[in-house]
DNA sequence: CATACTCTGAAATAATATTACATAAATTTA
DNA sequence: TAAATTTATGTAATATTATTTCAGAGTATG
């Protein structure tokens, strides 16, 4: 990797830099696809320096010269290209419509990762681990999300459900063993249902987790962990949350990766043992 | 993109070239990454060809200059490394399994691309648009794509069903109207009960679907139209069909967009309304 | 207010890329 | 087949570009 990530990295150390260095910085970042074509005499006039700040810019991120900026930056490019969010418009062909919720999938998949809170991720991963019980709530498109993660944590041998019936679910809570997490799933941060048990959850003593959209709400504060996906730019069409859901299935594979890696042995065995149990059912595989 | 695509486009004009160009060429071929930070001279040597020669390559590559080849070798190997699929380890840290994570559903994503039949999406968009009734059906993880598909339709005003109960099921596919739509889901192709609905679902007369894993199988070779979608290598903890999943639910994204883009107008008008009608149940958003 | 330190750009130098040219090889033409 | 012509190639000269040096300006510190 080492070159990677070079415009993000010059955004992060600017204000750190020297005057000068700021300003080639700060052009740098104006207009990289220029630069890539651009000589250290050129750099240090459109940027007002001079070409020995140029060189101690290039120095003070971690490069060699003036040569290696060049072709970090043009990688850096290169993979941006292929990602953003676009609108879908009217009469679209549809190999561009493909090329398009592709482009929109994996942006948002890597907006996540950009805000994943990596020691939260961790404290989340072993709050489940050693939770006696799960139980994972979201209405609409994030009961499917509650759903991934029942099935997920059931491989790992967990008590884990997905209880879509709210009289079911609040008894089952009600009797939980200390430890049992709660996890209340909305995208919106503001589904009624959902914000009314994770207060349930909270009052009758279970750990709390919110998953919901970037920022701060009222699900989010209440919760003992909260963890966030990215927002992607609503449009019309787009309603049934579909950016979101790659995103939020995405966290969902981190946690269980994290949570199985803790005693990866005691975990390898326990799927084992439920893929088997899935066999004995007659199907030819495990996975569906 | 202009400079992009050098890599392939050396490898074609590869035996057009004199002598000691090719020699430039196969050693930029054969190491690209080390190129990057090359100077002529050393390219020169390295090739055992002269520095003159190497000027020249890159003039006839159509570019202005060795440093050009550079920043567009830089690119081109960008391009291609996000992507791959790789296993993850025992003692892996977080941050690196995200990145293994990510960059395994991206190349799931981008490799069903890859294999999309575009006539047989627009096929079955179309064969969905006219159907009074949709059924989808999966077992396990599938079973969520169902239930996707199930919601997502019903968002355009169909009549769509994700009914996990065989005999409701079969109950309501022996009365459903003329045309409708019965979509089988297996990332394996081998679950019983998919095969034994989709046969029904045949002998009664409706239209079929299979969502499989790419390859022909008995399910897909039952259906009328059949979608696939990119198999990942199977790891052992893979087992809970995380790379797939994004895959198919990739594929569900597109068919509902495309769906929704035969008659726009009509499709927008009636996302609103289920829109609103989720509104009046008192929750701050529509989307979760 | 002196001292040390940092920052800066002009100029000198070093490195690198490009061009010019001489020669060798291949191809064409007589 | 031999001379003429074109093409290909590497060396060496040149031009360009990158880097370093250094002196002076600006700041902070005691």
């Amino acid at each position: 990797m080492g070159v990677g990530q070079i415009l993000s990295r010059i955004e992060n150390v600017l204000p750190k830099l020297t005057q000068s260095e700021q300003k080639v910085a700060r052009f740098v970042l104006s207009a990289p696809e220029e630069v890539v074509f651009m000589s250290v005499q050129e750099m240090a006039n459109r940027s007002l320096s001079s070409s020995a700040s140029v060189v101690r810019f290039c120095r003070s991120m971690g490069l060699k010269g003036f040569p290696e900026l060049k072709v970090a930056i043009s990688a850096d490019l290169a993979k941006d290209q292929k990602s953003g969010y676009y609108d879908l418009n009217k009469n679209e062909n549809t190999a561009d419509l493909v090329d398009k919720i592709l482009s929109n999938a994996v942006q948002s998949l890597r907006d996540t990762v950009g805000l994943l809170d990596l020691e939260m991720i961790e404290k989340v991963a072993h709050t489940l681990y050693n939770a006696p019980a799960v139980f994972a709530y979201g209405v609409g498109a994030s009961a499917l999300v509650a759903e991934d993660i029942a099935q997920k944590w059931l491989r790992l041998g967990k008590n884990a459900y997905a209880l879509s019936d709210l009289h079911v679910l609040t008894m089952s809570m009600a009797n939980a063993p200390k430890g049992s997490v709660f996890i209340g799933i909305s995208y919106s941060a503001a589904t009624k249902e959902v914000l009314q048990m994770m207060k349930f959850a909270k009052k009758t003593g279970l750990v709390t987790i919110s998953f919901t959209g970037f920022g701060k709400s009222e699900l989010s504060e209440l919760s003992d962990f909260s963890l966030f996906t990215s927002l992607a730019p609503e449009a019309k069409v787009r309603s049934a949350a579909t950016g979101s859901k790659h995103s939020q299935f995405f966290i969902i594979d981190v946690l269980y990766y994290v949570c199985a890696s803790i005693d990866i042995e005691a975990s390898l065995d326990k799927i084992q043992k439920t893929r088997d149990a899935i066999n004995s059912l007659k199907r030819t595989e495990a996975a569906d």
